[in-house]
DNA sequence: CGCACCTTTGAATGAGATCAAAGATGGTGG
DNA sequence: CCACCATCTTTGATCTCATTCAAAGGTGCG
C-alpha cells in the first residue's frame, strides 16, 4: 500500500513517478488511535505531522470558559498538524471521533519533500488555501445565520467531503457525531442542535436511523443554508512535476 | 524601492541575494486603489494576486441575507488573492478600507517563483497557516464568546498585526472602521458594537479620540479577550535558500 | 442487568437583534 | 467661510432566538 498522502494528491492530479517515491519514502509507519483519543493536544510541542488513513478526527480550540470550537473534521487523507509549519506549540487539539489509522511523518521530511519537488509545495499550499476557505465559510455561518442553516450546513459538508473518500452511499453516511460535538462545531448548545435536527427532519430536508443521516433533498438544503462546495480545487497554474 | 512582499518576508527570515531579486522582479507595477474601491469581487475571476503597499482592506464574503462576514483585515506586506492558486472563482471580495497602493502580480510568475526557490514556498505555506490559525481563533471568538470579547479581540489583533508594520505608536492607532464594519467582521449589528466599545471605554480598556483608539491596559484587555497573538512563525524547519 | 452516555422535551432567562430617532462629524459646493 | 447633506455614532424600547436549567426516555456496553 503507497503513500496516503500521495492517494489525495492524486485526487488532483497525475503524480510523476519521482513525486510518488519521494511521498512513499515520507511515510513509513501507520499509527492507531482510539476513539476519543487525542493525537494533539492545544501548547503541546508535537514532532510530527500526520495523513488520516482511515477514521474520523476533529481539530478544535479550548476556550476560555470551558467549552470547545471544533474547527475542522478530518477524514481519509487530509493532512494533520499543518500549523506545525507555522508554530512550534500547537495552536490546536486534534482527537480521533472513531478509531482511527494515521501515518506520521516528520517536519524535516516534509522539508526535504518540499525541496525537492516544488509542484508538490504548490498544490499542499492550494489544499491550505482552499481549507483556509472552507474555514471562511464556516465563520461566516457561525457568524450571521440562524442556528438551523449552520447545522444543515455542517451536513453539507460533512456530506460533500465524505463523498471524496467514498464515505456516502445512496446521499446517505453514517455520522458518528453526538449532539455535543456537533454543537461544539457550529457554536450551539447540545439542546439546541437537537432541536434544529428535528426541525430538519420535520421539514423533510433529512432523514436519520440509527446514526445514518440521509440527506433528502441536498439541492434544496444547499441552498437554503448557503453552502458551497471546497472539495474542487484548481491545479492549471501549478509548476512543472520533477 | 524593492519588493513590497521581499520587506515582509524578510521579518521572518534573511533573504539571499538571489531570492530577493525573483521577488524584486515579481513586482514591476503599483496601482492605487480609493477608500471603498473593490479590489476583488466575490465570484470574479481575477487574473492577479497583489502585494498590500500601504492602506487598509478587507476580504469579506456576502451571507444570504444581504448582510457580509468581513474575514480579515488587510495590511501592509499582507498578501491578497491567495484564494486564486485554490479557485479560479474568487470565493471572497476584497475592497480598500482606506486609500490603498498595491503590487500586482500573475499567478505564472508566482509558480516561476515557487519552482525556483523552495523555501520562498515553504514560508508562503507557513503563512498562509498562520492566517489559517488566525481564522480560526476568530471562529472560536464568534462562535462563543460575548459581544464585548469579539470587540475587544478584533482591537488586540489589529494592534498586533499593526505594530509589524509601525502602525502603531504608544499603544495607540488610527482606527478608519465604521461600527458598521467593525460588527460586519465580528458577526454583531453596528447598534451593539456602538454598545460594546463604550463598555469597554468605561471599563477602562480602551480610550477614543478622533479616530483613534488607544489600548490602556492591553495585556489585562489580552487576557479577558482571550487573544492569541498569530504574527510571529516558525522558521526552523524550512529548506536552505537557493 | 445496570450504569454511562446520549437524546429528547419543557419552561424560564437573557444576550443581542431590531426598530426608531436624535446628535456628531466631515466633506462639498455655493 | 459657511451651510447643507450624507454618513456615522449614540441612545432608548421592544422583541426573539438561543441558552440555561431541569428531568425524563433511549441505547449500548461491560
Amino acid at each position: 500500500m503507497g503513500s496516503c498522502l500521495a492517494e489525495r494528491l492524486s485526487d488532483h492530479l497525475r503524480l510523476s513517478q519521482s513525486e510518488r517515491d519521494s511521498l512513499d519514502r515520507l511515510e513509513e509507519q501507520e499509527r492507531h488511535f482510539r476513539r476519543g483519543a487525542v493525537v494533539i493536544r492545544e501548547h503541546d510541542r508535537p514532532r510530527e505531522l500526520f495523513i488520516v488513513r482511515s477514521g474520523w478526527l476533529h481539530s478544535s480550540v479550548a476556550l476560555g470558559n470551558g467549552g470547545r470550537q471544533i474547527m475542522r473534521l478530518k477524514f481519509a487523507g487530509d493532512i494533520i498538524g499543518l500549523p506545525l509549519l507555522a508554530f512550534t506549540e500547537s495552536p490546536e487539539t486534534v482527537a480521533a471521533v472513531t478509531d482511527a489509522a494515521l501515518c506520521p511523518f516528520g517536519r524535516e521530511r516534509f522539508a526535504a519533500l518540499v525541496a525537492e519537488h516544488p509542484r508538490i509545495a504548490a498544490l499542499i499550499l492550494s489544499l491550505a488555501v482552499a481549507e483556509r476557505a472552507a474555514l471562511a465559510d464556516r465563520l461566516a455561518s457561525i457568524g450571521r445565520t440562524p442556528a438551523r442553516a449552520r447545522v444543515g450546513a455542517l451536513l453539507c459538508e460533512i456530506s460533500a467531503r465524505l463523498r471524496q473518500t467514498g464515505g456516502v452511499e445512496d446521499d446517505r453516511f453514517l455520522l458518528p457525531l453526538t449532539q455535543e460535538e456537533i454543537g461544539d462545531a457550529t457554536g450551539l448548545t447540545a439542546v439546541h442542535v437537537n432541536r434544529m435536527m428535528r426541525t430538519l427532519v420535520e421539514e423533510g430536508l433529512i432523514e436519520r436511523q440509527n446514526g445514518y443521516v440521509r440527506l433528502l433533498d441536498e439541492q434544496r438544503l444547499i441552498t437554503e443554508v448557503n453552502y458551497v462546495d471546497r472539495t474542487a480545487i484548481e491545479t492549471g497554474w501549478l509548476p512543472p512535476p520533477r
